[in-house]
DNA sequence: AATGAAATTTTCACATT
DNA sequence: AATGTGAAAATTTCATT
């Protein structure tokens, strides 16, 4: 997927601001970052279809819908066969409690975020996953507190030279 | 912060939605859930003021942004009073790289989720962050490759009783 | 839960610098 | 090439039934 886009100073004021609120209008959006209306609208079109804006989605609160547990869950494994990837991330995908995964460095292979009600149905999760696939070593941590938790990136002026 | 609203099948309808597509209008999100115009208006509303819509956001990608690097950040300290933790929490609200934290059960005390442009950037947050707060033990994983991240929770009907 | 109308917002063609 | 004008179309919002 192609490289940086050329971003500037305003369209990381756009970004900025829609990261934050997503439901700005153009006319509210322009006035905050300094922009006619129809620069501003023109601007956006740019970055949406640009894909620098992956998506507009309402954030839920878990709480809110019971799921009172985050888990981490590293998982080290012997088998590294193409089929075998196919599968684990096939059985990711199918389990709506696994919100992130990713594979890492170091010596833990993969690193997954699990959303749950309760212990009981984090096991129930781990049930499932370990009926589908072959894992070597799974050791999970559990979140006592979320501290900080955003979709907001951050966001800097592209060294000079990185355009697309 | 109250517990657990009521939500009904067209709610758990409703925010599966919008979980999925922010910028759905009532009229398609109505038809998308068989809800009429207005009645869809009105639960999403309440949805809204109940808090369980937490906001709605755009979503960026990171890799358009140059931010190619993401990083996991394990931390043990030795420190547990109240100023130190206010420091800490400050630090890290103060540095955008930092897009999650956790305080862990288990061996680590806090985990940190770090976006960044590259290893260079990521070795100066780590020195802005040391220089604002006493940490006793960091080590860090990279990711390798993103298998899976969604903002979208899993939903569930709620166990009865377990209203507001 | 449905009707309908006012207010807002998005969208775009066209003119301008 | 980027910006401003203006107006049609779509959408949200809410009072009333």
């Amino acid at each position: 997927m192609a490289g940086r886009i050329s971003l500037d100073a305003a369209d990381l004021r756009i970004l900025g601001a829609l990261q934050k609120d997503g439901t700005l209008s153009i006319a509210a959006l322009s006035e905050r970052v300094n922009l006619s209306h129809n620069s501003c609208w023109r601007r956006l079109k740019r970055l949406d279809a640009a894909g620098v804006i992956k998506g507009r989605v309402a954030l839920l609160d878990p709480a809110k819908l019971g799921l009172q547990l985050t888990a981490y869950v590293s998982i080290r494994t012997r088998e590294h066969s193409e089929a075998w990837l196919r599968e684990f991330a096939a059985a990711v995908e199918s389990l709506p409690e696994i919100v992130e995964l990713y594979r890492m460095t170091g010596d833990v292979d993969y690193l997954m975020k699990i959303r749950v009600p309760s212990i009981e149905a984090y096991d129930a999760v781990y049930k499932r996953l370990i009926a589908k696939v072959r894992l070597t070593d799974v050791s999970s941590a559990f979140a006592m507190e979320e501290m900080k938790n955003t979709t907001e990136l951050p966001l800097f002026a592209a060294p000079s030279g990185e355009d697309e």
